[in-house]
DNA sequence: ATCCTTGCAAATGATTTGCAAGAGT
DNA sequence: ACTCTTGCAAATCATTTGCAAGGAT
């Protein structure tokens, strides 16, 4: 029993083959779309279909076991739900790049807030990475 | 020669009465997605297609006349650009609001960016308004 | 007069659904 | 054995494209 069987059934998800490959290949790769992410399913589980992608995805978004990575101007990436960090954009390559993020210090420059129920946030830096300046 | 249209020719585009209702109903309605936005310029342009609807998005996107918000779970919404700020957005009614940020502070809590090229940052914070709770 | 924009219809791309067969517990 | 999940095909929804006619400068 892998790490991630694991953790399907602590979110009381029964642990398929697609499933474990699904957090696998996202595991590996960090932010992955639906795109990418069912070419590389397929090669571990040929028989996978896009419609099982899709309703996996949207599950384990429902579950929390993943986190949806909303980004400007490209397709919607998904990750492996973890501690609270930001993220770099790239607008040339698309690529994804996680940093360390103190979420409390942000809160403290905030304006006003008016009754509002935080319950996540997301902060982005969108620019061009070292590799594609 | 309203505000619109001179925005619209600062930024080297021909001012079309089309063009002039996109705006002015994002000016009124501040973030708004194309399916919003389409009902309600047909109102005043009963002709417009959804085509031009989407051609014009585009284009004043490329000439940061309008900014693209991405937001989780929900679809893309469009504002017309302004002076950064952050957004709160409301993951039960979707609506979302802006608040003021100074992104200067929060720069000094990041952590390492390694020779990323920062062009904008997109902050938002996630949970449920004052009239949704 | 020229070039850009519009509206239409069709094409393409992304996501969801229903259902019968198969897999997990 | 039971229930949930899969894969397929079709349906739906979102976005883009090509082109002829119309509009802005």
């Amino acid at each position: 029993m892998n790490n991630f069987e694991v953790m399907l059934r602590e979110h009381n998800l029964k642990a398929t083959k697609q499933r474990i490959g699904i957090l696998s290949i996202m595991h590996m790769r960090g932010h992955i779309n639906i795109e990418e992410l069912y070419e590389r399913v397929k090669k571990s589980y040929p028989s996978i279909s896009l419609a099982t992608l899709y309703k996996n995805i949207r599950l384990m978004l429902e579950n929390k076991l993943l986190t949806e990575v909303s980004v400007n101007n490209s397709k919607t990436l998904y990750e492996i739900t973890k501690e609270d960090h930001a993220h770099m954009h790239c607008e040339k390559c698309n690529e994804v790049m996680d940093i360390d993020f103190c979420f409390e210090d942000m809160y403290k420059n905030l304006g006003n807030e008016d009754g509002f129920l935080l319950k996540n946030t997301q902060v982005t830096l969108m620019g061009i990475c070292k590799n594609c300046q």
